[in-house]
DNA sequence: GACAATTATCGCATGTTTGCGATAGAGTGA
DNA sequence: TCACTCTATCGCAAACATGCGATAATTGTC
């Protein structure tokens, strides 16, 4: 029964979040969540398209389901865990790398 | 645990960090190259100590228990979460990037 | 030794992610 | 149109992380 709610995935909120930041600091900073869960999503996405593997194949790859692939993909999703990243980082032959960065997007004043 | 949607613990730690505007960028590279093979735990750690504080003091910033902290710091334990890690990182006034790079473990001589 | 501060570990309740199937929507091609 | 592929979303059970207090264990100082 929806009509247009569909196919809203990380390419829009990317989308929007590029329109958003450049605003205002504050704007940044309360979209500074979304965005982090946005490059996570978005790295997934395009390492997978990359691969040229469906969600499918790589949830084969992975020891899961298609729709597990489709959320950890879903831009509003923040529940991603390290165990699930390395997961899919290694049916990709990728590794994850964590860093502490200094300063939540700091700009220089 | 809460949702990070609705969850405000580091408002604080984001005030503060504006006023630290500046020194990013340079304090970036020597991040990266300190940290860049270090164990998560290992890097909570040492970030906890380098701002001189205890487990306990980390944990009020955080908003939990230090029973909690000492569980992420333990070397053993690598059921990290994405949402706990951020939420470290920005007691710390720190942010969290996540990147998937090439090649399984690749050891640089 | 005694004392305080810090850290490690235990147990349990609660909240969240995962696993999985089922199904709907979107796109393509015949 | 139909058939097929791919993706999004729903619902539920199981597995897991967190929240929290309590309590050892460790470390340092006197």
């Amino acid at each position: 029964m929806r009509s247009q709610k569909t196919q809203k995935r990380t390419s829009d909120a990317l989308a929007l979040v590029e329109a958003l930041t450049g605003k205002s600091q504050e704007m940044a900073d309360l979209v500074e969540q979304e965005q982090a869960n946005l490059d996570i999503a978005r790295k997934i996405c395009e390492l997978r398209t990359k691969a040229k593997l469906s969600q499918e194949e790589l949830a084969r790859k992975v020891g899961t389901t298609q729709s597990v692939i489709s959320r950890l993909e879903d831009a509003d999703y923040d529940g991603h865990s390290l165990q699930m990243l390395r997961r899919i980082a290694a049916a990709l032959e990728k590794r994850v790398e964590i860093r502490f960065l200094p300063g939540p997007k700091l700009q220089p004043a």
